[in-house]
DNA sequence: CTTAATGTTCCCCA
DNA sequence: TTGGGGAACATTAA
């Protein structure tokens, strides 16, 4: 569910209503993001370090529901923070550092993306999944990322000019992402609960059988690293 | 009934 | 050592 802008979008939505106040009787001092998770830090040290997986939500001051797995207390009594979460692979638990992950995508200088890129020689769709690679990107902005930039997904050891050109994609589309609030496909939504509007600008992810923006070829569906692939055979080569 | 879904991790094999 | 494939986790919707 959560990609780096769904994830940058909830922290947004969160910090204005949970610095400066208690959650769960700490002092909130700052709430982070971190690849895809988030980081709440309170004054007695504690952090909460939530990842929602694939269908979780932080909901602030929502109804309990049949999916609601934790209640963390505002203010004793005077607020909730909800973690709702279908299918269960997220998670929300204090004093639980994440991984060390990849630079951030937005971030990280050109320069030192095409070095990052260098050293590694699998597909690119694979390699921008992996947070170890590069902190934030999921499958909807890899698709997005690599029809922008006129990449096959399966393509290896990508040229300056391309590694560029892929670079320049993946901030744009964060950022245009981030903008509009993130995409709602099925299950996302903000800490008040809204949903995002950027999946009505979506050029692939989704679109198997609609033609390209560019060339009206019929974007193609595939299985790259186990994950719904969409492109456009036709501007993206290897 | 089958398949796929915004994610991560672990195991096996080349 | 690196990378790829498959499975597992759990639930819903088409």
């Amino acid at each position: 569910m959560p990609e780096l802008p769904e994830v940058e979008t909830i922290v947004r939505s969160l910090a204005p209503s949970l610095i400066g106040r208690r959650l769960d009787g700490r002092l909130v001092t700052a709430v982070r993001r971190y690849g895809k998770y988030i980081l709440i830090d309170t004054a007695a040290g504690d952090t909460l370090t939530v990842h929602l997986g694939m269908t979780g939500r932080l909901l602030l001051d929502a109804p309990r529901g049949p999916h609601t797995r934790t209640v963390f207390d505002l203010d004793e009594g005077a607020g909730t923070l909800l973690y709702d979460d279908i299918r269960k692979f997220g998670r929300a638990v204090w004093n639980s550092s994440p991984p060390v992950l990849g630079p951030d995508p937005l971030s990280i200088t050109e320069a030192e993306f095409l070095d990052l890129l260098r050293h590694h020689r699998s597909r690119i769709k694979s390699l921008l999944l992996d947070q170890s690679f590069l902190r934030g990107l999921g499958n909807i902005y890899t698709d997005e990322a690599l029809f922008r930039a006129a990449i096959h997904p399966r393509a290896r050891n990508l040229s300056a000019p391309r590694a560029r050109r892929l670079h320049q994609a993946i901030v744009e589309v964060l950022q245009l992402a981030i903008e509009h609030r993130g995409s709602s496909i099925s299950d996302y939504v903000d800490s008040e609960g809204r949903k995002g509007t950027f999946q009505l600008l979506h050029r692939v992810y989704g679109k198997e059988g609609q033609p390209c923006l560019n060339c009206a070829t019929p974007i193609r569906r595939t299985v790259v690293a186990q994950r719904g692939t969409h492109y456009c055979p036709k501007c993206q080569r290897r």
